[in-house]
DNA sequence: CTCAGATATTATTATATTTTTATATTCAGC
DNA sequence: GCTGAATATAAAAATATAATAATATCTGAG
């Protein structure tokens, strides 16, 4: 990776370095949601997860498309679900979380 | 996941989520570096890179040994790495990166 | 003990992020 | 055109991060 693209790779990162962003993603993970949806169910403010999903979107984590007065949320990159499994590990296995 | 893990998720992501640091686990992913090569290599000021090591050394991405009056460095966890190939994805697929 | 090389810490300033609250926009249905 | 539900934006205050410069610590060699 040359310095431009860590530039990029790093508000990529930065983007996902969220505890609720993090959640966008893994409820994404299981298929579309309503914007109500998901900020109901992570139990943030309507106006957190609009100014969270801006993020999301600005780097192409997450996509968006309208339906009447709805906006439906899904995940642009389904690969950096591998994410997830290296944290699994990672939390287990460097930082000491039990299950 | 659960809140807390996200929250600690969140930080991990967060150490890894800057330029000189993603540079710093790219280039130990070739093997173990000094701290001296490693600001040389990436261009940085030596305290800058000590930040930057303290910040990785917190979340266990990266390990230090003391040998005489130099430190090494090397990554606690290859997995990781994987985000790499996710990244190069995601910047060629949707951001729109070229080569 | 002192020196020099390697690394760490501290302080500071600038900038960015987070969170909340209030307000605005958009759109379907009437 | 008005209303209400869904979503977005703006503003503000608190907090965190980034980057630089200056200084400190540590350690092996002599």
């Amino acid at each position: 990776m040359v310095q431009e693209e860590r530039n990029i790779a790093a508000e990529v990162l930065k983007a996902m370095a969220h505890p609720i962003r993090l959640g966008v993603i893994e409820v994404l993970a299981d298929g579309e949601r309503t914007v109500t949806e998901l900020y109901e169910e992570l139990g943030c403010s309507q106006s957190m997860m609009s100014q969270q999903l801006k993020i999301l979107c600005q780097q192409k984590l997450v996509a968006i498309r309208k339906e009447g007065t709805q906006k439906y949320c899904s995940l642009c990159n389904r690969d950096f679900l591998k994410l997830f499994d290296c944290m699994h590990l990672h939390l287990r296995t460097f930082l000491n979380f039990k299950d």
